[in-house]
DNA sequence: CAGTATCCCGTCCGATACTG
DNA sequence: CAGTATCGGACGGGATACTG
């Protein structure tokens, strides 16, 4: 995005290239749609790295479930790296690829949006 | 967020001062989530303002209910603008509130994502 | 035109128990 | 520790028909 550029501008040109079907927007809403992806990711934006039982512990109310189901589509996206250890007992780390990284600025907006309007 | 702060900075102080479980983000984020929320915010982000048939046109594979009942939460949350023309046939416009406008520069940081990372 | 009203189905998700 | 396996239920969401 040239410097000079508003969000209104920029969005006008991303808007105005794409058919509606198939943008880029729709496919990333898509891909962060689901109950658990956003939570888990912004999570994963906290540390460079989570253990398995961390992230459940930060996410109180996630079943093992939904938390390694969540986290296997997350890594096939190329979004969260997996790294297993093999050491007894079992050690596991989860962290943001360069492409889950990308998305900081993302959950930066969000947060601000969130301190201005909510409530 | 003061003009040298990097999003790593501004997200580490907003992490930092909350608690994980009712925080501005995981609020944020649930109001976001929902199959079609996104999609249709970002589709008001386009044009001043949108009649019921146009966004159903522009979204083919929502349903009558879905759309209904999407735009009615968003209403609620003062997010969308819904104004109803008293005339037959009858006429229906919705759009952004002030609050909804504000989560332009979010769909602004999605789209750059949605450009650099997919595929 | 801009929706309701109904009915109904599939998948998402949770709870619980178990294991390499 | 870091997961699977299994089962079951809710509810998000679809299709269709109808209406002020």
């Amino acid at each position: 995005m040239k410097k000079d550029m508003t969000p209104e501008e920029y969005l006008q040109r991303i808007m105005s290239k794409e058919p509606s079907e198939t943008c880029p927007m729709r496919r990333t809403l898509e891909l962060l749609s689901g109950k658990w992806r956003t939570h888990i990711l912004y999570e994963l934006c906290k540390k460079d790295s989570y253990r398995f039982g961390e992230l459940k512990k930060a996410l109180p109310r996630i079943t093992n479930t939904m938390l390694t189901s969540t986290l296997r589509d997350l890594e096939e996206l190329g979004i969260v790296h997996r790294e297993q250890f093999n050491e007894i007992p079992p050690h596991v780390e989860y962290s943001l690829t360069d492409k889950g990284k990308a998305l900081l600025p993302v959950f930066c907006e969000l947060a601000k949006w969130g301190e201005n309007n909510l409530d």
